[in-house]
RNA sequence: GGCGGCAUAGCCAAGUGGUAAGGCAGAGGUCUGCAAAACCUCCAUCCUCCGGUUCAAAUCCGGAUGCCGCCUCCA
């Protein structure tokens, strides 16, 4: 795993592991590029679980910043009552893109007073300081800001645009804490009443603090390209100050995008299939590299998610259907079952390189394919390259397990008849009385398509 | 202007010194009532450009060009 301060970071699966990740801004829920670090973040989570880790995981949302009061003024709603609907837009997003369901979201309202803490702990140790009513944190006072390879403290040009006179900083790089509230901040009562005044907490304690209410402690942390500097920075120097240390920082890269492609999230859905597709295609690049948002992209993981799925739709019913005798697992099915397993351990465990795990899976599928088309796949087998896939899907969740094929010994009883109907009827050739019956069979809920095994039947998805 | 990252086929993308994975698109074939798939074959003498190191470089070094991120709001 990828570490923000230059090399890799080993983390132990054998104990409590928490992971944090910076949510997207509540003024911009549906922002793909956040998504795409809690899709990775959630990908992280179940395959440390599965390696026997106790994991938790939250997803940070700092709902006092500005970008958050200034969408809930242009939406004419209190702030509360903003950031509660788009709370729940947020988790019934996260749910349509499975993330674990025991995920948490953390908005930082939720935690002020330990926000207030830590500011104070901060300025006891003299290491915060206040002026004009904010609260600054003094970054001179902390040896080790601007260690993490982020960027290069003594190259860095500091206040080569920005007019140093208007800053009341002691130094430009210190980062604010607690900052002053605003007149309009005060009329609506977004403010929090201290001893140093009306505040409303920066984004880095708000971010900071959720994490630790949310988690305690913080262990690996996945954040956002625009992220790396200054805010990761300041988000460890904060959670230095409550005995946090995270032992891995990851950041990802931002999507590439393309002129004309909507990025909003159900566009994106709409264009990758499902929600399947979009993980698919989330997942598809090097985190550490762009992800290309282009029409040509979009389209190729979604036919690539389409074949992934259709195998195991194949398989699904190979597992049950004849040629099941004897226990024999064929050696070349049993080698594939091994390298797909193997491609995927090795891909997470190197980095989450799921980029280098794709090939692996579609040389899987290709395999399968072919068995399946010969139509000698015995049974056993099927069942095992199945189990195989699925397994491998636990950590990705990507295929769609309510649309499997649903196989014809399951199927209600007026269904199965028209099934076997319309199959007598394309013996017969009569083509009109057989697509009469695909219809009938659509008008009750299922879909059939014919392939060299005989027909496949789907429950359609319930609307 | 400063700092960092990236540059591989029509597109996406692996590959960090030993002679270019994989996918999409495309071409041909098999199968096919329709629909939807699937299977087989082909598709980069070359990795942005220029120079250097080496027996050997897409891979290392120097330079050029282009794109992205940060250094400015949020913070």
């Amino acid at each position: 795993m990828n570490l923000a301060t230059g090399g890799k970071a080993v983390v132990d699966a054998a104990g409590p592991l928490n992971i944090y990740t910076i949510g997207p801004s509540l003024d911009e829920p549906d922002d793909p590029d956040a998504w795409r670090r809690l899709v990775l973040s959630d990908v992280l989570a179940r395959h440390l679980a599965r390696s026997g880790a106790q994991v938790k995981v939250a997803v940070g949302l700092a709902d006092l910043d500005d970008r958050t009061l200034s969408a809930a003024r242009a939406a004419n709603l209190s702030r509360a009552d903003y950031v509660a609907g788009v709370l729940a837009r947020i988790k019934a997003r996260a749910q349509s893109l499975r993330l674990l369901p025991e995920t948490i979201f953390e908005p930082a309202s939720a935690s002020v007073p330990q926000a207030l803490d830590i500011c104070r702990k901060l300025l006891g140790k003299g290491q915060a300081y206040e002026k004009l009513r904010s609260v600054y944190f003094d970054v001179r006072r902390d040896k080790r800001y601007g260690n993490m390879h982020l960027m290069d403290m003594d190259k860095l040009s500091v206040g080569k645009t920005v007019d140093l006179d208007d800053y009341v900083k002691d130094n430009p790089l210190d980062f604010t804490l607690l900052k002053r509230a605003s007149l309009q901040d005060l009329k609506l009562g977004d403010v929090i009443e201290t001893e140093w005044g009306n505040v409303r907490p920066s984004w880095f304690v708000q971010i900071a603090v959720a994490g630790l209410s949310a988690l305690g402690r913080v262990d690996v942390l996945v954040a956002g390209e625009d992220h790396q500097f200054p805010h990761l920075e300041n988000l460890r120097v904060v959670w230095s100050a409550a005995g946090v240390e995270p032992k891995a920082w990851l950041a990802d890269r931002k999507l590439a995008r393309e002129e004309g492609v909507a990025l909003d999230l159900d566009a994106l859905i709409a264009q990758t299939g499902n929600a399947g597709g979009l993980r698919l295609w989330l997942l598809s690049a090097a985190y550490r590299k762009p992800l290309s948002a282009s029409q040509q992209s979009l389209s190729m993981w979604a036919r690539n998610w389409h074949k992934v799925q259709e195998t195991a739709c194949g398989l699904r019913l190979a597992q049950g259907a004849g040629g099941n005798k004897g226990k024999d697992i064929p050696e070349d099915v049993a080698q594939a079952v091994f390298d797909l397993k193997a491609g995927l351990a090795q891909a997470l465990e190197d980095d989450l390189s799921l980029h280098r795990y794709w090939p692996r899976l579609f040389t899987f599928v290709k395999l399968v394919n072919g068995w399946l088309s010969a139509g000698n796949f015995p049974g056993a087998a099927a069942a095992l390259c199945l189990r195989q896939l699925e397994a491998a899907d636990a950590v990705l969740g990507i295929l769609d397990l309510s649309q499997m094929p649903v196989p014809g010994g399951s199927l209600p009883d007026a269904v199965r008849a028209l099934v076997d109907e319309r199959e007598a009827a394309r013996k017969a050739k009569d083509f009109a009385a057989s697509d009469a019956l695909r219809a009938r069979l659509a008008a009750s809920g299922f879909r059939v398509e014919d392939t060299a095994q005989g027909p496949r039947v789907y429950a359609l998805a319930s609307v």
